[in-house]
RNA sequence: GGGUCGGUAGCUCAGUCGGUAGAGCAUCGGACUGAAAAUCCGAGUGUCGGCAGUUCAAUUCUGCCCUGACCCA
């Protein structure tokens, strides 16, 4: 049912794309700087909110240094208040490839969104942009008139979409009111269309996986660490140049608990106990949604001659 | 030494006018097609502080003990 149509069917020559993806914490930066670094290839960051500009260390962002040794893309792309999500990513993402491809560079797609990365290699419903008055509309329906109400009116304009949807899950009923008033066609239409079939790549997807524990301790030495690099000043700085706690990008891990502790909701002992805590509950999030995903190949982090003779076979008879 | 209120799931606590219990959080599993670091769904868990008494039956009532907080000496 998953339908990942991505087989070799029709004989268009696919594009060969290396693709790290794994839960927070687990070393994909490291590898992919390594990897790209002895195949002369460049980074793709497939990370939501590493396209954010001024969201450095909150995002675990690569340094300058970093980028200096390999080329990133779609890193500081947009501002906090600008609109970004999947589809636009992957349609970026994906001329940046074609470009990439061109000068026969070796394209190493680096982060842990799922959604993205699948946007990216097997495509997303084509609908008509995002009309921000019309969800915001929806949003406040459903503000005053509750999530019931809200899912009533799905299963009376578009029963189709109420069946596959959960009455509580009121960021997917708004979604497909708002395709159907985009596009007058059912949310399920479009999906059952698409079925995810457009997939011009071949990629080599790999996963590091760590043990549990080891996770955890990793996520506390990451909070630790940004702290200590200076994410409260970060957050500060991000409201001083105006930018609203309710930005969307400011929803997101380390962000809201700092903007929490500074708003004096909670005090910092408590902040850095929920960062670690929603931070593991993510990573649970990524691992259900990586998992799912038969065609990754997993290695533990110490497995970096595995690695590398996988990408070399991977890599040869292309370039 | 006396008194008051507590001791129930890993944590915070609710409850049983006597028929062996439940919420939130944590934990575990899952979903995910233009918000995805978002959003949502599902599932456990217990010698109800200990011992004894009353009772067909006690976590619930009684007694003693242990233990925590506070109050009075």
């Amino acid at each position: 049912m998953k339908s990942n149509d991505c087989s070799n069917e029709n004989k268009a020559p696919k594009i060969p794309l290396i693709v790290i993806c794994s839960p927070t914490a687990t070393g994909k930066t490291q590898l992919a700087l390594d990897l790209a670094e002895t195949a002369g290839g460049e980074i793709l960051n497939a990370d939501s909110l590493q396209v954010y500009r001024y969201m450095d260390i909150g995002t675990a962002k690569p340094g300058l240094d970093e980028r200096n040794r390999v080329p990133h893309h779609l890193i500081d792309v947009v501002d906090p208040d600008e609109d970004y999500n999947a589809a636009l990513y992957a349609q970026q993402a994906r001329s940046i490839i074609d470009d990439l491809n061109r000068k026969k560079k070796p394209v190493f797609v680096v982060g842990g969104t799922g959604l993205y990365i699948r946007a990216l290699l097997s495509g997303i419903i084509e609908t008509p942009p995002v009309d921000e008055n019309l969800r915001n509309y929806y949003r406040s329906l459903r503000d005053r008139r509750g999530r019931e109400y809200l899912y009533g009116l799905l299963q009376h304009r578009d029963p189709q979409a109420a069946l596959r949807i959960n009455p509580n899950d009121s960021v997917r009923v708004i979604r497909a009111l708002e395709v159907l008033d985009q596009s007058g066609e059912s949310i399920v239409t479009l999906q059952l269309k698409h079925a995810f079939s457009d997939c011009p790549y071949e990629a080599l997807k790999i996963g590091l996986s760590v043990e549990r524990n080891v996770l955890k301790e990793r996520i506390a030495a990451r909070t630790a660490k940004m702290l200590e690099a200076g994410l409260i000043d970060e957050v500060q700085s991000l409201l001083a140049r105006g930018y609203g706690e309710n930005l969307k990008p400011l929803q997101s891990l380390g962000y809201k608990q700092v903007i929490d502790f500074l708003r004096g909701r909670c005090n910092r002992e408590e902040a850095v106990h929920q960062i670690n805590r929603d931070t593991w509950h993510y990573s649970k999030r990524q691992m259900t949604w990586f998992s799912a995903d038969k065609t990754i190949d997993w290695f533990a982090p110490d497995q970096q001659e595995t690695i590398k003779n996988r990408l070399k076979e991977f890599l040869s008879p292309k370039i």
